[in-house]
DNA sequence: CGGATATCAGGGAAACTGATATTA
DNA sequence: CTAATATCAGTTGCCCTGATATCC
């Protein structure tokens, strides 16, 4: 295992993906990080920004720079939840829904193309590999 | 193939990833770009700075910001090229080889880490899809 | 009290575009 | 003339830390 090395592709995988996702959200008229959490949250409603934040890897400051925008665009809306009164739940309105379907076919490509030449099997493999990477870094600290 | 999402995973893996390359480079003294593009340095002496901004996916003017730092440090040298005058050819110095050396022991654990509970079967292929993944992207256009 | 949520304020690493000079 | 290299200047998206108020 001397030559491995996989953070290094991740990376250049990450930094070859980056333009490619970019130009996707951006036909759709948001960035790269208001559309994850857009998508997060039409799986997840009524989760919070912190619960969002902690999914996504990022601090809840972070998370709530990326969600800011959308509730001004009136594409996430806010309910404080009846039972902890700190707390806010988020939602996608019929704006956000639209907004994430606009982006997604060009998205879905993207993803045909990241696959090219994978066999289905290596596809479902691929993507079991990657959870089972993130998810070993997930209980651990740096 | 409806719901694989790979480029969401990639994404997640790779801020995940990202504290702990940080920390780890950190802890000799660079930053994360500038520890990769020394280890490509390593491997590829003599290269220019357009030519590793290309296999690294990024413009010439974001690698040169990298490698300026690396240059003032004295971990980078530059030579003219003899048959382009147009053209430095990088090489590391015997400082820029001491400090990979300092941060590579950190970055295998990470690789260690990160491929948990991988046989070694596994692992080679997850490297494999990663770089075919990248290598799809090269050629195309966003 | 400790722990979690939300938020204000400020900062940094690392990518980008645009423009320009020089050279193969 | 065109393409590539290097470089100056400015910008942006998106992460971070630190500090604070509120609530369970």
């Amino acid at each position: 295992m001397r030559h491995s090395n996989h953070t290094y592709v991740i990376k250049q995988l990450e930094l070859a993906l980056r333009p490619y996702i970019e130009a996707a959200c951006a036909a759709a008229g948001m960035t790269t990080s208001q559309y994850t959490a857009l998508t997060v949250l039409e799986r997840r409603p009524g989760i919070t920004s912190s619960e969002l934040a902690r999914r996504s890897f990022v601090r809840a400051q972070t998370m709530a720079q990326t969600i800011d925008p959308l509730l001004e665009a009136g594409l996430v809306r806010r309910d404080r939840d009846p039972e902890h009164a700190r707390r806010f739940r988020l939602y996608l309105t019929a704006a956000g829904t639209a907004a994430v379907a606009a982006a997604r076919p060009r998205v879905d490509r993207l993803e045909a193309l990241l696959t090219t030449g994978f066999t289905d099997e290596e596809s479902v493999a691929f993507a079991d590999y990657l959870r089972r990477a993130r998810d070993a870094l997930r209980g651990s600290t740096p």
